[in-house]
DNA sequence: TCGTTATATCGTAATATTGCGATATGGGAA
DNA sequence: TTCCCATATCGCAATATTACGATATAACGA
């Protein structure tokens, strides 16, 4: 199949999924830790960053942009990305909010 | 392809791409959501829960198990499965993390 | 205008993922 | 032993993902 079975969990659920899942690449997640920690908003000279072609990085950008992570702003002949701050406070706030909070047991 | 290159990219990167990839999909990420907050270790009650075949569960969990997201220990008939603390906290504290934290700008 | 630069998109090929039914496996219960 | 129960695994089919080169597109500079 390789489709990804959406009905009968909560729309929260698969809306971070799909964040999670967007994250869950090395091309991907490098890219935000380079948005993140850059100190301007750096387009994409990320091709010269990454191990991979520029139409690869190219998707990658567009799939993170699909998902809300980033945007991007047309800056004269380049593209200006940057980190989406309100979607990485989701999924920043889905691993510190309280309501996933480990009960602290050892049970296996 | 379909397949992922992992050349170039940095040994912590590409772990902590497959934790996240892990949890990228709506049934893994409920199977942890579960196991976080059940009041006791759960086994695979999961089935009931989750709206996929037994098999099809079965093949998350080791896929979660593989990762060392989860944990699971074989109890009389049947398995208790339960979140592998340590690994969870890996994820957790690369969002919380000071390195990753971004600078307030709003450039896009 | 022409060439260069930066990006995006298309087409293709290889591989991975997902899901299910069917089938093992292994432990307890009858 | 024989029959269930809970899990895991296999085999398959459908779909998704990844990567690359080639090709558009669009804006700037000479």
């Amino acid at each position: 199949m390789g489709i990804t079975k959406t009905q009968g969990f909560s729309e929260e659920t698969t809306s971070m999924a799909e964040l999670l899942k967007a994250l869950g690449h090395p091309a991907r997640l490098s890219i935000m830790m380079y948005l993140a920690n850059s100190p301007q908003c750096i387009n994409s000279d990320l091709v010269d960053e990454l191990p991979l072609a520029q139409s690869t990085v190219s998707r990658h950008l567009s799939e993170l942009k699909r998902v809300g992570l980033i945007k991007g702003t047309i800056a004269g002949n380049n593209i200006s990305y940057c980190v989406n701050e309100d979607m990485w406070d989701k999924v920043k706030d889905f691993f510190t909010g309280t309501s996933n909070l480990l009960s602290p047991k050892k049970c296996c």
